[in-house]
DNA sequence: TTCAGATGCTTCAGTAACTGAAACAACCAT
DNA sequence: ATGGTTGTTTCAGTTACTGAAGCATCTGAA
């Protein structure tokens, strides 16, 4: 009766793995912390540089950009209004299908997404203070628990 | 002499920090996702769930909420005020210093706190996928990232 | 061809998170 | 006591967000 179920993943979860969720939860918050201040600097919202981020890559229709935020289509109206009020970001109706408006980043907007982009300095500088082979090691365990 | 410079911060992130920065944005999106879920199924917003969970920890008066949140205290008497209208969370005044309130969880508070952070799969599950050694190697990564 | 249903976006309540200013009470040092 | 500081709340205003309509457009089947 010592182990009752067979290593379920789910209980008993042993002492390193718990350090290792709590660190992970720091990390989490200092790269939240420094991206929703990147973002302030630029006099952007979180959401708002997220969605402009993701039109900084490609075009994107409301729906989609919606999938990929994980919000309600509704929801990303309003974001894209406020961007498109600054001149960020532009409706443009797909001739395919009248009903889509694809949203796309200006050339200003690609400025400030590039600009925001680089003031990102989390993940850089502390990662700056681990060797080679140390960010490796980074490297493979992130790939192994996002595989 | 094999590294002039102790790895200057700012400039020229090579290609193996980049796949690190993105990865780590990977993990934190999951964590996140994860997290909001978590507290929704716990009808909690992730503000509340966070909130509730420093103060499953410890009573802390509003202030000090406000710091570790990093918000206005203006703010966090509105998040009290909701989780104290379910009875999760109570306000007391500090004896010592009549013009603190002290948030403290209750009972009640104490048992979501603790079955939210049950529910947060994240970070254990993809970790069952890691060995010890990975493990091991990811902490001390993680560790030398945040100190 | 036409029309009923599906799809994409917006509009409209309604809630929560958040900020910054102003008000208040209680503390503290002179 | 007095004046300045500090902890909390209140208030107005913005943004993010959801869910229910509503409108326009597309699509498939009769």
């Amino acid at each position: 009766m010592a182990s009752p179920t067979p290593t379920p993943p789910n209980n008993r979860p042993d002492a390193l793995t718990l350090e290792v969720v709590e660190l992970i939860g720091e990390v989490v918050a200092r790269f939240h912390e420094d991206y929703e201040e990147a973002a302030a600097e630029h006099t952007l919202t979180g959401a708002q540089a997220r969605l402009l981020s993701l039109l900084c890559l490609e075009p994107l229709p409301m729906r989609r950009l919606a999938q990929r935020l994980k919000c309600e289509p509704s929801n990303v109206t309003g974001i894209v209004d406020r961007l498109e009020a600054r001149g960020l970001v532009e409706r443009q109706s797909d001739p395919a299908d009248r009903r889509v408006k694809v949203a796309v980043a200006t050339e200003e907007g690609r400025r400030v997404a590039r600009s925001l982009r680089e003031s990102l300095r989390f993940a850089r500088e502390p990662l700056a203070g681990l060797s080679e082979g140390e960010r490796v090691a980074l490297r493979d365990a992130l790939r192994g628990m996002l595989g």
